[in-house]
DNA sequence: TGCTTTATAGGTCATTTGACCTATTTTTGT
DNA sequence: ACAAAAATAGGTCAAATGACCTATAAAGCA
């Protein structure tokens, strides 16, 4: 990896752990050098301005994402890839969780307001979810029938989920058990 | 009502107005200020410190959004009280839309954000959804056997469906039929 | 009417912040 | 080894901001 390569990567994570800590407002072009340990004036040679740190903050996230969801998949894979339900279960374990123990989506929130007026921002959003999406079609194809069925319920679901699950009538047993029974009629039905 | 509910109204719907214009960084005392017609001096009469205001504003909010709602939910009461289908139908098509059409929802992406570092906002959240949960279950306890699972269902995948629902392989017609589906499926059930 | 409370106005101050600008120093390629 | 490019450092500046402070003006009330 060259120099540019290994700072750049150094300040993005830096970034995102400010933003995590403070939110958008905390991510200063002076926090993001201190903790990163380099100069305001280093900082501003790899992005020049502020915005531009952000959208490859951004990029950054995603990609370092997409590694971890696939690294959790791979988990099920060994395991259940046997039975439909099997499957669906873990699979909704691993999606329906609250956000306080998720690590990430902290970051996803100060996302969803950043993009409301930063279209850059929000094209890169989108991406996210639409490769999501896609290839998560692509992996439940081998178990239901009709795979964008179940991707387009849970998506959504799991982020709600992930906002104000704790505030529900039923526990989250209660609700990944509803859930399992939605996507096998769905899938026998079909 | 007397002076003081009237300048404080003014100040925080301008304040709201602010934030889903230009965000939270955005919202300012100098700014709301301005924008309500009264001192810089005048405002920190009313609301002595930032945090104050926002948590105020917060509540207004929130107050704000209940009447929405209510007066919403009034439009469907009159005409397809009657079967249980049709009302269900009624519900989902005012619950699933694109957040790009709902006013409140950039409101709603701020907080999100912002409750993350601010317990007493967060309280304030939470709240407004175990009453909305709640009041939501009542009301639909009419018409079927299991609404708390509607709920369940349906609160959380609106919340992430405004976020999202745009990336989703299904268009929201399919999306509301399949909703549908599985909420009268749920109901035979039981 | 006069007195007290409420409301409004104007100003100051220390801090923070993003954006620049201009040196140096270090690394790279030849 | 040396010229060019990349990287780092230090400093400046104007603008914005939250928190105070003090002085009037308006309203309410005795």
């Amino acid at each position: 990896m060259s120099k540019r390569e290994n700072v750049t990567a150094d300040i993005l994570k830096q970034t995102i752990a400010i933003l995590k800590a403070e939110g958008s407002s905390g991510v200063t072009m002076r926090q993001v050098a201190n903790k990163t340990g380099i100069t305001l004036s280093n900082l501003q040679y790899y992005f020049p301005d502020r915005t531009k740190l952000f959208q490859a903050m951004c990029e950054f996230f995603f990609r370092q994402c997409e590694k971890t969801i696939l690294s959790e998949l791979s988990t099920i894979n060994v395991n259940d890839r046997a039975s439909t339900n099997g499957f669906i279960k873990k699979l909704l374990e691993m999606l329906i969780v609250d956000g306080i123990n998720d690590y990430d989506h902290s970051i996803f929130r100060e996302l969803w307001a950043l993009m409301l007026r930063d279209k850059e921002l929000a094209e890169t959003v989108h991406r996210f979810y639409r490769n999501y999406a896609n290839w998560l079609v692509q992996l439940i194809s081998q178990f239901t029938p009709c795979p964008e069925k179940v991707v387009s319920l849970l998506i959504p679901y799991a982020d709600g989920y992930e906002i104000m699950g704790a505030d529900l009538p039923l526990e989250r047993n209660a609700i990944v058990e509803m859930l399992s029974e939605i996507i096998s009629q769905m899938t026998r039905k079909k």
